[in-house]
DNA sequence: GATGTATATTGACGAATGTCGATACACTAG
DNA sequence: CTAGTGTATCGACATTCGTCAATATACATC
């Protein structure tokens, strides 16, 4: 083993947030914690719960709204929900009976600005 | 159920490969092509050998050269290659006993794009 | 209180994923 | 052709993930 290219250190203390993939090699612990950014991102039904959280004309989006155009069951657009939330990308705060879903515009971009 | 705002007709038509989250909601079949694309980079070996690749001075990487960064077996890192690969977010091409992997920029810039 | 509705959690299941050892394949050097 | 090296594939395994029915929780209304 051990050719060519000595290959860039990979010890980029963590600026900011991460840094671009780009610019230098990821830390083990910020591709760690970027994998589980795009872990949430990584299933049709989240993206598109996302994009229709993201792209609501008013902002925000009651959860009753979302069971329906997803196509899944209640308790699996809860689930998807709940992962979108622990990544950050989304936020949401219960008004009466109905949850609300916004949308996380910085951490979108964060996770945005590590592929350059 | 059906609650407040009627929500976006989510029957995007493709521009250019999907749009933005933020624009338009995607389709379900651009979900789902994007969630794949998504799916390769959630992953913290694939994300450090994409960074290791994409950083590289030369612009290409041996892949005798990432089996020890990586601190996987060769089979895994192999295997991580090739889904990086099937993504289209890198490249390869076999000169002589070796294999030079390649970032794809404008793949890579695809995916950055969906996210605003 | 009791009833109804919206959401979250639990439990269980099959499917997909990450991992490695063993092995096969491809190419070079002798 | 034989031996050696770099890479990919295969087989097996444990773990994680997506899914739903059933249930629990929270809130509003009566």
């Amino acid at each position: 083993m051990a050719r060519r290219t000595p290959l860039q250190p990979a010890t980029t203390a963590s600026k900011g947030c991460c840094g671009s993939l780009t610019d230098s090699a990821l830390t083990t612990d910020d591709a760690e914690s970027m994998a589980h950014a795009f872990a949430a991102l990584a299933d049709p039904i989240r993206l598109r719960l996302l994009s229709l959280i993201a792209t609501s004309s008013s902002g925000e989006v009651c959860a009753c709204d979302l069971v329906e155009p997803s196509g899944k069951s209640q308790p699996t657009v809860s689930h998807h929900l709940k992962v979108l939330r622990e990544a950050g990308l989304v936020e949401a705060d219960k008004r009466g009976i109905w949850m609300w879903y916004r949308a996380v515009p910085d951490r979108i971009a964060e996770v945005r600005d590590v592929l350059g």
